[in-house]
DNA sequence: ACCTGAACACCGTTCAAGT
DNA sequence: ACCTGAACACCGTTCAAGT
């Protein structure tokens, strides 16, 4: 009752040169880069301590040595895929432009690693998302807007975006047959008749929605002059 | 090492007309409307189906009985919280209130429950969640927008509302200085001068923000006539 | 129909210890 | 400085059983 599982990854000498990657040194970036594999796999409730540690073929506690708790490799995690390099030039480019590329990258990003758009939202922005808000600042300041309305714009735009990837990471490839399940609700009931006459739910192309909306936002925004 | 937590809440007959809530049938509201309580009061983090349990002063497993699993109870305190009664006449008012005055209301909801804004992008849409959807769908085609935008219009505002609140939820009041260090950070490395210079995140004024993006969207809804 | 405790298979993390 | 296993205090849920 109290045996152990051994089997293949009980503990061994260390011998360099071993093969299948196990033999590298355990560092704080290996974690998180595991960490991330195992996430965008199985999401935020496949992640465990444990599995973490087989994965890096290390004792469980090898781990808070790196890092200081599941808390902070999720943290960690998130800051890492967040990441956003400027493209060069960015400040000669026209604002929308600026702009737009820009929320469209983070969105892509996002929609990669479905589970940082589920974690962004009850975890503190780290540094890569200043990055991306700094970005966003700058392209707006070029806007003609005035002080007292960008930002409240720069929110706006944050908010669509962090709004977008959320339902759309919601809804998702796995479940398509969800969608129409809620339909059918839908039309069963004919409490819904706006959703079923336009067929929201069944609306599939979310890349030309996020670009539409987005259109609208920015209209507005060019509209305050 | 076996001993056993009886203590004041170990088994007793039941008795009819004891004071102290206690003696109130289990049943599936009850449940929910309890776990919402916690949720309010200790987050996701903080419900247990035990602790559940003994808040409702029965066995853990009776739980069982009325509800199928945690995920269950999550999903129907989320939809249970996120219930909206349109309010009569709406279709005569312009389209502007009518949608405005719908995601006000959800937003101040989800801000009373800030549980639900983090719930709310990982887990199916509930009725009531169809229920907005539907008010959102018949005030905007009163807007005079085609019929090819009309849907992309719907999900510009539903992401704006739920980016907003699920922004304004992973700041909270709780933590001000949060934002303040934040900003301490954006000024230290002057890699962020926009940032610095508008002050962006301390500005505390969420509704104010809320309401101007908000009419930024809809100015530019209007646009597109 | 409704409720129960014991037990199972997990978790994250503290600790005292090894090298 | 870096890694370790044992142990603690939890989880959600299956099961066989009670009324």
């Amino acid at each position: 009752m109290v045996e152990k599982k051994r089997g293949t990854r009980g503990r061994r000498p260390k011998k360099t040169g071993e093969a299948g990657g196990d033999e590298l040194a355990l560092t704080r970036a290996r974690v998180v880069s595991t960490a991330i594999e195992i996430l965008d796999r199985a999401g935020p409730a496949g992640l465990t301590m444990r599995g973490l540690a087989e994965a890096l073929g290390s004792g469980v506690m090898s781990l808070y040595w790196h890092v200081k708790s599941k808390e902070d490799v999720l943290d960690l995690a998130l800051d890492t895929v967040l990441e956003y390099r400027a493209p060069a030039g960015g400040s000669e480019q026209d604002w929308r432009g600026q702009v737009t590329s820009m929320l469209e990258d983070w969105r892509a990003i996002m929609l990669r690693h479905p589970w940082s758009a589920t974690l962004l939202p009850s975890r503190t922005l780290g540094p890569n998302t200043l990055v991306r808000l700094e970005s966003l600042s700058q392209g707006l300041s070029k806007a003609g807007l005035s002080d007292a309305d960008i930002n409240a714009a720069i929110w706006s735009l944050w908010n669509y975006v962090m709004g977008a990837t959320v339902t759309r990471a919601s809804f998702g490839p796995p479940d398509a047959d969800r969608a129409a399940s809620l339909q059918r609700l839908a039309e069963l009931g004919a409490r819904f008749p706006a959703i079923e006459r336009s067929r929201l739910l069944l609306d599939d192309d979310w890349d030309g929605t996020f670009k539409k909306g987005l259109g609208f936002l920015l209209d507005g925004l060019a509209a305050q002059h």
